[in-house]
DNA sequence: ACCAGGATCTGGACTTAGTCTAATCGTGAC
DNA sequence: GTCACGATTAGACTAAGTCCAGATCCTGGT
């Protein structure tokens, strides 16, 4: 099913994130693309036709879906964020020249060996970020 | 064996590095610490007594390090690089609430699974970074 | 000892991702 | 209408990292 502004107003929703006219622009920049973008790209999209949204809010709205756990953030480019609307498990493949990200799906995917956590630590997650090139 | 500034100098000719006095500085901050550190700290390390190295070089020099594969950066706190010398092949665990990280050795960690790679590539590297936290 | 040329280093200006602030806007409750 | 409160805004600000043009430090040749 396709991405639409009424859907992902319902999606907000349900994330407990009040659908405001410009979080909604802001979703939608991102999930129907389904592509990896950064905040600097988002605020072009969403500012396309005319000026929509300031870069203020873009950041307030990326960190909000954030920490609601509406999208996750990739850390792999020293310069800028990435932001991931990609809702399962996955990890990812990133082309070291192009700055390219692709995304590998979770499930299938095992590792073993990990040592126990130190004392009274939780994980909140394992990334696997596997660095490819040309060659 | 402790690190030195004398066989500091010899592991840096080894990876093709002209040993310089900052360079010499540089690495020892780095490697008789063997800590994660960023650009800020190593310039605050070398320059502790008497200013003798300026923030351009600190940053030329670690990333001529990274180039010659002396050290590897460590990405993943968005708003500055980690860098790295430990040489043998590890993992991290990420604290995301204090920021501070953790080597895990790869010796005995395997990862099943993995898709092949798009035709043409080359694995650089696998990272696995494990975000935990206190709970 | 002197010089030339290349490599290295330097301060400071610059760029840019991201944050902060104080003012304004919108909307629902009364 | 108006009050309150959350959301948005422009623009100033911060800080990591880069860039540049001049100074300085080798090193090898004479």
């Amino acid at each position: 099913m396709p991405y639409t502004r009424d859907n992902l107003t319902e999606v907000l929703r349900r994330h407990d994130i009040n659908p405001t006219h410009q979080r909604i622009e802001i979703a939608y920049a991102l999930f129907s693309r389904g592509e990896h973008l950064s905040a600097d790209q988002i605020l072009a999209i969403v500012n396309d036709r005319h000026s929509e949204t300031s870069k203020a809010t873009v950041y307030n709205t990326l960190n909000l879906f954030l920490e609601k756990k509406l999208v996750r953030e990739v850390i792999v480019d020293p310069s800028k964020v990435f932001y991931d609307p990609n809702p399962s498990p996955h990890h990812h493949f990133y082309n070291v020249d192009t700055g390219e990200l692709a995304d590998i799906d979770a499930a299938g995917i095992e590792v073993h060996g990990l040592p126990a956590l130190p004392d009274g630590m939780v994980t909140e997650g394992v990334d696997i970020i596997v660095r490819v090139r040309a060659g």
